[in-house]
RNA sequence: GGCCCUAUCGUCUAACGGCUAGGACAUGCGGUUCUCAUCCGUAAAAUCGGGGUUCGAUUCCCCGUAGGGCUACCA
């Protein structure tokens, strides 16, 4: 079952707002090191801090995963050997392994408080040194911390940094980066409220979760000196590492909730569709080295290698990835496409004649090549349903007069008129009003008011579709429109 | 302030010392087209600066510069 080569990754967010694109990033890469390996890919919850905690954000990280087709072999719905995967039920286990490290000598009781931290901190800062904890009660004799422990005085459990030591962090994706232990501060690792913090919690579990590879962004590479220290207090194996780049704002800061529209759920909303934003996702910090560009999941599979991820961070770029989505929309198959629109249409009740599968599927056809983003339709579509009250001055093609509009249409309602209703469709209307078009000093004098009258927009498909879609009725009923208008 | 990371077209990136620095998105122009979209063609667009090493640096080294990250009883 489980070998000692066995390839684990986590991705571990803490639920503190939804899931948003960089999540999905790192999960991603994390989900392909494990599934390339034929490995696990686990999900855990770190929700170490109960002000920040968001209610349903549990819920919008598991369904965001699901929908992207991130499926977790392990994970807090839906359990394994090593459950829980929530941090906040793991508490014992925590403060178990804290009690070890002070038993031990590389951790030990801290009762100073906040503020007093904090006023130590602003000195620091003051002096311009770089704030770190004075080890006041690191000095604190058995007795006192006795005394004090027994009182039920708040306390912290601190990590003791050794002196002159330089750690070597040795990430697959940035060689190796060294820290000396003069930089780094007395970490706490247990709260007062009796919660680990990150840095406790994350060697824990993925010791005992035995995670193979920790990936996790940029952000994280100066804490792991203090990581892979407690990995040697505990004497644990220290895990692979590899810290990936930062997902960027247009203005290269951290790509963060306030900054821009970074949660998965809003992308989902739009009509983005899972095949895009994973492609994107992983070209954002990684490529194969070739022209090509369009991946899907089993193509990153086989391609995808921690060599290649990039170092510098990189721009979250919406255009390519509206590209990417446009591209995946044509490719689909259109029944397909066809239900996922349907959400974005308007009611169908309200036309249940136009509510008929073939004819949505028409106008979804209409639109493949037209949309984006799935939510698009909507507003792209909506003159269907409804013509929308038109300029009439829109009918007219180049220098056309009114006379000649009018001249135009008549000519296209006598051409419908003709048209049997077992013939009304767009190759035999194309046919036909192209046929007449011909004769003209071009085509747009026919076909552009028709197509105005039809749509009563600027832009549209072709008339031959439209009048297809609207019925004969119907098409003959705008044009009728059309021409009261020009009086 | 300290520590760390990073640096090729506007953006994502290729070129693991050796061609006119390649591709994609976006942009401009042109073709197809009644319009839009699609599709096709085409153009413009980059190695942060300075020193080395080398016959030769985008590539290796150093120093600057710029940007970013971290520096919490947040993750």
């Amino acid at each position: 079952m489980s070998s000692k080569n066995q390839v684990r990754t986590r991705f571990a967010p803490s639920p503190t707002g939804y899931l948003h694109i960089g999540g999905l990033r790192t999960a991603l890469y994390a989900y392909l090191i494990a599934k390339q390996a034929s490995g696990q890919f686990v999900l855990r919850l770190e929700d170490t801090d109960l002000e920040r905690y968001v209610a349903g954000a549990a819920e919008a990280i598991y369904s965001g995963l699901k929908w992207a087709g991130l499926h977790y072999d392990e994970g807090p719905d839906i359990g394994g050997p090593y459950a829980p995967y929530v941090q906040s039920q793991r508490l014992d286990t925590y403060k178990k392994y804290a009690n070890e490290l002070v038993a031990k000598g590389h951790a030990y009781y801290c009762f100073c408080d906040k503020k007093t931290l904090e006023e130590m901190r602003q000195e620091q800062v003051a002096k311009k040194q770089a704030p770190k904890y004075d080890r006041l009660c690191f000095s604190l004799s058995q007795e006192k911390i006795d005394v004090k422990l027994k009182a039920g005085e708040p306390h912290v459990v601190r990590m003791k940094i050794p002196a002159g030591r330089v750690i070597e962090v040795n990430d697959l994706v940035r060689g190796k980066v060294s820290y000396k232990s003069e930089e780094l501060d007395d970490q706490v690792l247990l709260k007062s409220d009796g919660y680990p913090t990150y840095h406790l919690a994350v060697v824990v579990d993925d010791h005992l979760m035995k995670i193979s590879h920790v990936t996790r962004t940029e952000e994280w590479l100066p804490s792991t000196p203090k990581h892979i220290l407690l990995y040697e207090y505990f004497g644990w194996q220290i895990p692979q590492f590899a810290h990936f780049p930062l997902i960027l704002n247009p203005d290269k800061t951290k790509m963060s909730k306030r900054t821009g529209d970074v949660a998965m759920g809003n992308y989902i909303k739009k009509g983005y569709l899972p095949e895009a934003m994973i492609n994107y996702l992983a070209f954002l910090g990684w490529n194969p080295g070739t022209a090509k560009e369009i991946y899907s999941m089993e193509e990153l599979l086989k391609e995808f290698s921690l060599e290649r991820v990039h170092k510098a961070g990189a721009i979250f770029n919406i255009e390519k990835l509206n590209w990417y989505n446009g591209h995946y929309i044509k490719q689909m198959p259109l029944d397909k496409l066809t239900g996922m629109c349907i959400p974005y249409l308007p009611d169908p009740v309200s036309h249940p004649e136009r509510s008929e599968g073939s004819k949505i599927k028409k106008i979804v056809a209409l639109e493949q090549e037209r949309l984006q983003v799935l939510s698009e339709i909507g507003e792209h579509t909506a003159f269907f349903f409804a013509l929308p009250p038109f300029d009439k001055a829109l009918l007219k093609w180049k220098e056309m007069n009114d006379e000649e509009i009018k001249k135009s249409l008549d000519m296209a309602k006598d051409i419908i008129t003709n048209t049997p209703d077992s013939e009304f469709t767009k190759e035999k209307l194309s046919e036909t009003l192209l046929a007449e078009a011909a004769k003209m000093p071009n085509k747009g004098y026919l076909l552009w008011p028709l197509r105005v009258a039809l749509s009563g927009q600027k832009n549209s498909p072709p008339p031959f579709d439209i009048a297809e879609i609207l019925g004969k009725e119907e098409s003959l009923e705008r044009i009728k429109t059309a021409v009261y208008s020009i009086g």
